[in-house]
DNA sequence: TGACTCCTATATCGATCCGATATATGATTA
DNA sequence: TAATCATATATCGGATCGATATAGGAGTCA
């Protein structure tokens, strides 16, 4: 799914500006399975503007710049619908974390305790987040990604949580035997 | 992480081809937590030999392109350690799976039975490699990640299998009711 | 009060990365 | 016999990321 696409999603959740769906992607319900920056979503909207899948008004303020409010038209409903009936491509889990943790003897030891604890509370928080959020009036779209997004978070505290002391143990014991090479 | 530093750091398990090093991205313990394609990873050791961290013999081969052997010099052992010390960025998960689900009522209802159930078999099938692996022989982090690696797909699994059922049906249910207007 | 950072809101630009494609041949499969 | 797969290289266009620029008001802190 490209960044066009998914902007049109969150325009048939209402009218928005660039700004707005930024901050979607990093604070709301997206944020667990996508992801897009400022550099890529406005020249997504100026294309999507080009291709008549949305309109825009433009919205004078006084010391700020004009805000640009975008909406989906009924042709943008209907690429969207069609971009949602192709198949899905595969999930995609990246962690330069877990790189890290692959090659864990080049770290030094005190780093990898610090890496794991700071991983450890940073599901956590990413976790209550989603706890947190009031579900009602949520469809069951929206429900079900939430505790999908819950149960996999969860799992990943439940487990960097209970391995913590194992790895660092093990670590601090590898005498770095292949450096002696 | 950039290309440049994963390739680095699959080069310190062992001399590669470019080739080799997609190979393991694709099927190896790294897929799980990273990727990269031809179009990355070539032009990567380019620039690599090019830094001097890499080094390279040509092995000649007949009816085939010659064979690119890839090394890792001192200077690149040095440069992957440097970039394994700094603080590794956030975790991503990315699913178009799951924006779909989220616009579950752009579906036609029978598609999301179809998308879970094929979910369902993929992550089961990633689940099942992950366990038949052989770890015998591998360090603290490798088997950690590993571990990792099944505690999280085992939860969407779970999940996905436990919550089909109820996704489907209110799926169905939710006669677009938005779809009037 | 001045310095600093944050928030709103736009946008661009270079570097990087992804996906498709090209080339070549032998082996396997249908 | 045709098609696909596996080995092995590489490039190219488009998509995307991350940093940066602009600009004023509000809040913070010494």
């Amino acid at each position: 799914m490209d960044v066009r696409t998914v902007c049109l999603g969150v325009l048939t959740l209402g009218d928005a500006t660039g700004y707005e769906i930024r901050k979607m992607f990093e604070e709301g319900p997206f944020q667990y399975f996508t992801d897009a920056g400022f550099g890529s979503i406005y020249p997504a909207l100026k294309k999507l503007h080009g291709e008549g899948y949305v309109t825009l008004h433009e919205q004078a303020q006084d010391s700020r710049p004009d805000k640009k409010v975008y909406s989906i038209t009924p042709a943008g409903h209907e690429a969207f619908t069609a971009a949602t009936a192709r198949a899905p491509g595969a999930d995609k889990f990246r962690s330069d974390f877990l790189l890290a943790v692959f090659f864990e003897h080049f770290l030094p030891p005190n780093m990898i305790a610090k890496a794991v604890d700071e991983r450890i509370g940073w599901y956590r928080e990413k976790l209550e987040h989603m706890q947190s959020c009031d579900r009602s009036g949520w469809g069951a779209g929206p429900v079900f990604v939430n505790q999908f997004g819950q149960a996999v978070y969860g799992a990943a505290v439940k487990f960097l949580e209970e391995n913590r002391d194992a790895l660092v143990e093990s670590a601090g014991d590898t005498p770095k035997t292949e450096a002696a090479e």
